[in-house]
Parts: structure tokens; C-alpha cells; sequence
DNA sequence: TGGGAGTGCTTTTTT
DNA sequence: AGCACTCCCA
């Protein structure tokens, strides 16, 4: 037990042996705060405070949960297959395979991905005849999910005008096709469970009584549905150990409520409030920039890091020519520091968009410096894996309307547009499933379709005794993908990759042993929805590590570059226009990324970009002006700027005339340009703007008509 | 049916 | 620029 404790600091140990509280763990970056997590869990449990069974532990992501499942097995002699970690999504899907007679689920529900609820969303526009113009798909999607993260149901959204009344009428009709596919979306999984709960006494005080300790990671990522789970199942007593950094909630556009840290300590009366400031991952002059960065944003809970590690190196900014002179000017360092002995692994390039991967890709791939990128498609959202998961998908659940269109003529066998459409009407008037209603179709196309549900009926008598990955291999095979692939020209690969489901597949059965409610396929199948695959790429030998800010967050290097440090990019244009909530996540996004440094840090940006096809001219991010000088090293050894650097305060709010420095214009004669400086007001109000082609202009607002591109 | 041409979009991302 | 999606013709 001492050992449990030994070399924690102060706050830390507090904080892993408070006596029954609320807590709420202001943990900063670097702070050790997963090892004060599960510090926490392995004390409670060793001192016997607790049994295993009574603890739930939530996380984001699966790979923090199998880290916090890991670390705690290393910490304690038990067996923590039992317990309750996990997800927020994994841990209401438990507990809805569960009761799924109580949610009126089918025992073997199907998980929507966000692909498969888009192409729902399509799927029921076309068939009520919607002008997906008026209603783009994506943004239904978004409200849909917005509502129900939420907690809204489509009953009780309020429309105040009638475009907003038709959306939820299409949630109405969305939430019926579900129920009747049998399937659910990400979102309904923590919704039908909060429901379920809500609505169910006993059960609810089953699960208030089991869980006497709930402790969740990431705090500031909760989203309000997450955070009324929480509240629900902490009802009867239970204490809750919330751990997280408001300066670091970098998911506001997908919902995230860092309000939520703040209501904790409302909700629940009395929480001791902790804070770990003690920094072990950055030296000083890192921190420190962080630091001045991060005391912009207002509305902070109030945290401020140190170290005791010294300053360390100065931070190293470069401001190039171009992003192609931008990515020469990393890769040469980067030759160097590899060089001089520092592990390609421990060197990381982040950027804000994945779309600045390529310039940077291009110029290692040219020096020969071995690199990975993170990020792209995800093993089981490849075509190939989603066309193999569809068929086992359909076996499992005929009923499953998305699956059946992905696959029913995929490879082709002649089932055209003609007799889909044929098919989806018939299939509406009976109000049932496309697979129910194949048998009443009838003519050439019925043939066909018909030739389909009897493949698919006979793949389900010949895989019946099999075991999960004879299965997926038999599915393979005589569907006729394999073959498809085999005879496509680029289609190796994709072979390669159905393979690879196949041994996914046996690791599956390995590790699980014991399958839970419904059998292998459903259980693998919502593996494959719930875990998409870990960003691809295994622990990249000997490579520089690529990726965006946000797929940093939680990652540390020695040595870190940002890149395309400019006004517009980063901070993002579209978060700027968002008004001081947008450009205040994008300062916690640029935290995230200077805190990812261990000992070197390099920030650079380039005054000219291609960006959509374009050359963008750039003015330096706002936030590298909030970085101290003293802290700075300018690598810069010819000055040349051809845009005059960034100087005098950036506000959010529009500079003249609605223009703002930084933005890019369209003139009538000069064409595109961006806006490097503004002087003046109202009628007197000019701005320079330094034009693609045709140089720098001084313009006065009154006369030239520039809009905004 | 399938491929080639034309069109439009393009921040971040987990589950 | 690059990719996904649609449309039209062989």
C-alpha cells in the first residue's frame, strides 16, 4: 500500500485518499492525472472501501479506458474483467444489451457508425420525396444529434419557425425508422439509457446502490446528456471523482459543455475542489508560453502550471516564405535533432487541419525521413470492411435497411436503381423492412432481388455452426468479394484488408472467451462499430509522428512542432467567426499543442499557403503575439516579410466595415487578396490589401467594393 | 451497369 | 488541389 502511495506529491495524494466525497480534479497538463485516477481506484479497493464491483470508471476513448483498465491490473492483484470501465458509449451498450426487452431493443440491436446514420438521413429524405437542397443531410444529422445529446426528444423539441419545425418532424420520422431497422445511433445509445434509467425505479436503484464510486476522465469533454447520466446514476449516494482541465476542452463543436465543470461543484454540494499544477512534463520557458497563452481566455476555473525543471531550451519560431519553405525548414531540423540522436518517435509535427499534412508528407517523403501520419480512415470504415460487416449485419438482422442497400447489389448482380426504387416503395407501404418486403416484388427485377435474399438466407444455414472467423471467411467468399477485389486493379489491398477482418475476427473470439448476450456476431459487430480501430498505424518504428492538435491532446514528445501558425488557419477561421467562444477553444487547442513539448518546442507559419487550390497570403496567428519575447527564439535569418508582421491587438470583432485583418476579399478588378492592415473609421476607413498577382493596394472602404471570399 | 466527366465542398473527431 | 458525389451516355 505505501508503495500505492509512494511519489505522489502533495495535491496528488490528497486527492487519492479523500475520504467519501465529491471531487472534482482540476488536473493541468502533464499532471499525472491518469495516475492519480487509478491510484485512486487501486486505494479505495485495497483498503477495502469498496469491492471492484461497486466502482465505475468512465472514460472518452477506448484507449484510455484500456490504459486505466492496464495500469490498475499492474496496481492491484485482482481481476478487473468484471469491472465496470469503459466508455460512456461501451458501458450504456452494456447495459442495454441487458434490458433490451426494458428499451424495446432486439437483443441483437446494430450500432449506427456516423457513416451509416448519414446515409440513413439520405435514405429517408429521397423516400419522403425532401429537397435534400433545403435539408442538407449533414446539418439534419447534426440536429439530430444535437437534440439528443441534449436529452431532447423529437416530442419535445421546440420549433420556432417552420424550418426548424420540419427538421423535427424528419427527427420524428428518423427515430421511427430506427426503431423499426432495429438499430440505434451514438447518441441513443446514452439516450434510450439515461431513458431507461429515468424511467425504470428498481433498476435505477439497482445501479445507485451497486455504484458507491464513480470516477470519470476527461471531464470537460461531457456533453449535458453525459453529464444527467452521471447525475442519474449518482443519485442514491454514490460519490463522484471527476477529473479534468477546462483549458483543455478542445470539443465544443461536437457538444462538449466545459459549463458542466462548473456546474459540478453546484450540483454537487460540498465537492472538494483540487487542483494539480505541478507540471512534469515541460520545461519552464514551454510552460511558461503556455501559461501567457491560456490567461487570454476568461471564464478559466484558474490553474497555473510550474516545473521545477528549469527553463530549458528558448521556444524556436520561424516564420517562412511559403508552406512548402515552412515544411523544408522542419524536415532539415528535423534531420538534424535525428542527427544529433533524438528518436524520430519522440519528434512530433502538429497542425490544426489534416489537409496540412500533405506539403509536410511531400518534403519527408523527398528527404527520406521515415514518418506516420495519424488520422486517416479507420480500419473498420474502410469500404471493403463495411461491405463484408453489412452482409454479417443483414445474417444477424434482415431487418437492418442500411446494410441491406450497402450490400444488395455490391458486387453487382444486377439489381439496378429501378427496382431499389421498385423495392423502397413497396417496403413503405407495408411499413416494413426492404428484406420483408423483396419476397412481394415481382417481374425481372424481383428475380433478381429475390436471387439476393436467397444468397443471404443460404449464407445464414451455411455459417450457422461456424465458428466467428470461419464465418466472416465464408461470407467473404461467397458473396463475391473476395473475387470483386481480386479482379479490381487497385483492389490488393483491399484484400489484404478483409483478411485482416478475418484475423480481427479470431483475436476477437481469443480475447473475449466468454461472449456476452446474443452471440459472437453481434458482439463482434459492435466491437466493430464501437471501436472503429485505433487510428490505424501501429507504435510507428523509428518515424516521425504526424497528426492534428487534436489527436495530440493526452501525447507527449520531446520535441514538438506547430505548424501553420497563421491568422485565419490557426487560429481557424470559421471558430473566429464563432466570436469569442471560437477563438477562445482555439487558444485551449493552442495550449494542447505547446503543451505537448517536452524539451523543444518549435513554432512556425508561412506568409503564403496553398489552400482549396488557392495561394492564400497569411499574417502570422494573433497567438504568437501572446507569447512573451523573452521566451523566443527567432530562427528567421533573412528578413523579408512580404507581409508586415502581426501587430496591434486582434480583436474578435470586426475591424472596419465589417473586414478584418487576416481575411481574404475578392475586388472586382484586383480579384483575391487578403487584408494585411485597416486605418481609419467609418467614412474614412482604408485597408491594405496585398493581392494574389497583383501586389499591395491601399483601398478606401467607400469606394472599393470588396467582399468577403 | 459502369465509367467518365462535371460539380461542389473543404476544421477539429469519438463513440 | 483533391475527393466525394451525381449525372449522363455507351
Amino acid at each position: 500500500m505505501s508503495d500505492l502511495l509512494a511519489n505522489l506529491n502533495s495535491p496528488q495524494l490528497q486527492a487519492v485518499t479523500l475520504p467519501p466525497v465529491h471531487a472534482l480534479i482540476l488536473a493541468g497538463a502533464g499532471s499525472g492525472k491518469t495516475r492519480v485516477l487509478t491510484t485512486r481506484i487501486a486505494w479505495l479497493i485495497s483498503t477495502s472501501q469498496v469491492g471492484p464491483h461497486g466502482v465505475l470508471a468512465v472514460t472518452f476513448t477506448n484507449k484510455a479506458s484500456k490504459e486505466m483498465t492496464a495500469r490498475l491490473s499492474a496496481l492491484l492483484p485482482i481481476n478487473t474483467r468484471g469491472m465496470w470501465i469503459g466508455t460512456f458509449h461501451g458501458l450504456c451498450n452494456r447495459l442495454l444489451r441487458a434490458h433490451y426487452r426494458e428499451v424495446g431493443l432486439p437483443q441483437t440491436f446494430q450500432i449506427l457508425d456516423s457513416g451509416d446514420q448519414l446515409s440513413m438521413i439520405k435514405r429517408l429524405l429521397k423516400n419522403l420525396n425532401i429537397d435534400d437542397e433545403k435539408f442538407p443531410p449533414r446539418e439534419l444529422c447534426h440536429f439530430i444529434n444535437a437534440n439528443k445529446e441534449q436529452g431532447i426528444r423529437a416530442a419535445q423539441a421546440e420549433a420556432y419557425d417552420n424550418y426548424t419545425q420540419k427538421r423535427v418532424e424528419l427527427y420524428a420520422e428518423y427515430e421511427t425508422q430506427c426503431n423499426r431497422e432495429g438499430v440505434v445511433d451514438f447518441a441513443e445509445l446514452l439516450l434510450r439509457c439515461y431513458e431507461l434509467l429515468q424511467r425504470n425505479e428498481p433498476l435505477r436503484q439497482h445501479y445507485q446502490e451497486r455504484f458507491r464510486y464513480i470516477l470519470v476522465d476527461e471531464f470537460q469533454d461531457t456533453n449535458r446528456l453525459q453529464y444527467s447520466w452521471l447525475k442519474l446514476l449518482a443519485g442514491g449516494g454514490a460519490k463522484v471523482f471527476a477529473v479534468g482541465d477546462d483549458d483543455q476542452s478542445i470539443y465544443g463543436f461536437r457538444g462538449a459543455e466545459v459549463g458542466n465543470m462548473r456546474d459540478f461543484e453546484r450540483d454537487y454540494a460540498g465537492a472538494n475542489v483540487i487542483r494539480l499544477e505541478q507540471n512534469y512534463r515541460s520545461h519552464g520557458n514551454i510552460l511558461a508560453a503556455a501559461n501567457a497563452l491560456i490567461k487570454n481566455n476568461r471564464e478559466r476555473l484558474g490553474k497555473n502550471l510550474w516545473t521545477d525543471a528549469g527553463a530549458g531550451e528558448p521556444i524556436r519560431a520561424f516564420e517562412a516564405y511559403s508552406d512548402i519553405d515552412e515544411a523544408r525548414f522542419v524536415v532539415d531540423e528535423i534531420r538534424e535533432l535525428v542527427r544529433e540522436g533524438v528518436s524520430p518517435t519522440q519528434i512530433a509535427i502538429l497542425y490544426r487541419s489534416n489537409a496540412q499534412s500533405r506539403v509536410l508528407e511531400h518534403e519527408l517523403f523527398a528527404k527520406s525521413v521515415p514518418y506516420k501520419v495519424y488520422g486517416g480512415l479507420r480500419f473498420f470504415e474502410r469500404q471493403e470492411i463495411k461491405h463484408a460487416l453489412a452482409y454479417l449485419r443483414l445474417l444477424g438482422n434482415p431487418d437492418d435497411d442500411t446494410a441491406f442497400l450497402r450490400v444488395v447489389n455490391f458486387p453487382t448482380r444486377g439489381i439496378g436503381a429501378r427496382s431499389l426504387e421498385n423495392l423502397q416503395a413497396s417496403a413503405h407501404q407495408m411499413n416494413s423492412s426492404l428484406y420483408n418486403a423483396a419476397a412481394s416484388l415481382t417481374g425481372k427485377s424481383g428475380q433478381a432481388v429475390g436471387a439476393f435474399i436467397r444468397l443471404i438466407e443460404s449464407l445464414r444455414q451455411e455459417t450457422e455452426n461456424l465458428p466467428l472467423p470461419e464465418m466472416v471467411e465464408h461470407i467473404v467468399e461467397k458473396t463475391g468479394l473476395a473475387q470483386h477485389y481480386r479482379l479490381e486493379k487497385e483492389g490488393q489491398e483491399r484484400l489484404e484488408n478483409l483478411d485482416e477482418l478475418i484475423n480481427a475476427a479470431a483475436t476477437f473470439v481469443d480475447a473475449e472467451g466468454a461472449i456476452g448476450e446474443g452471440g459472437a456476431l453481434v458482439s463482434f459487430l459492435t466491437h466493430a462499430s464501437l471501436e472503429a480501430g485505433e487510428h490505424q498505424a501501429g507504435e510507428g518504428d523509428e518515424a516521425v509522428q504526424l497528426m492534428s492538435v487534436h489527436a495530440a491532446k493526452g501525447l507527449e514528445f520531446d520535441v514538438v512542432f506547430v505548424s501553420g501558425l497563421e491568422q485565419g488557419l490557426f487560429p481557424h477561421e470559421n471558430s473566429v467567426n464563432q466570436g469569442r467562444d471560437g477563438i477562445e477553444e482555439e487558444r485551449r487547442l493552442m495550449y494542447v499543442a505547446v503543451t505537448r513539448a517536452r524539451q523543444r518546442l518549435y513554432l512556425s507559419c508561412a506568409q503564403t499557403r496553398m489552400l482549396h487550390g488557392q495561394t492564400r497570403y497569411c499574417v502570422p496567428s494573433s497567438f504568437l503575439d501572446e507569447i512573451p519575447l523573452e521566451l523566443l527564439l527567432k530562427l528567421n535569418k533573412k528578413a523579408a516579410p512580404l507581409v508586415t508582421s502581426f501587430a496591434g491587438g486582434y480583436s474578435a470583432e470586426p475591424a472596419v466595415g465589417g473586414l478584418r485583418i487576416g481575411q481574404t476579399v475578392e475586388h472586382g478588378k484586383f480579384g483575391i487578396g487578403v487584408i494585411v492592415s485597416t486605418e481609419g473609421r467609418g467614412a474614412d476607413a482604408r485597408v491594405q490589401v496585398n493581392f494574389s498577382g497583383n501586389g499591395m493596394k491601399w483601398l478606401a472602404l467607400e469606394y472599393a467594393k470588396l467582399t468577403p471570399v
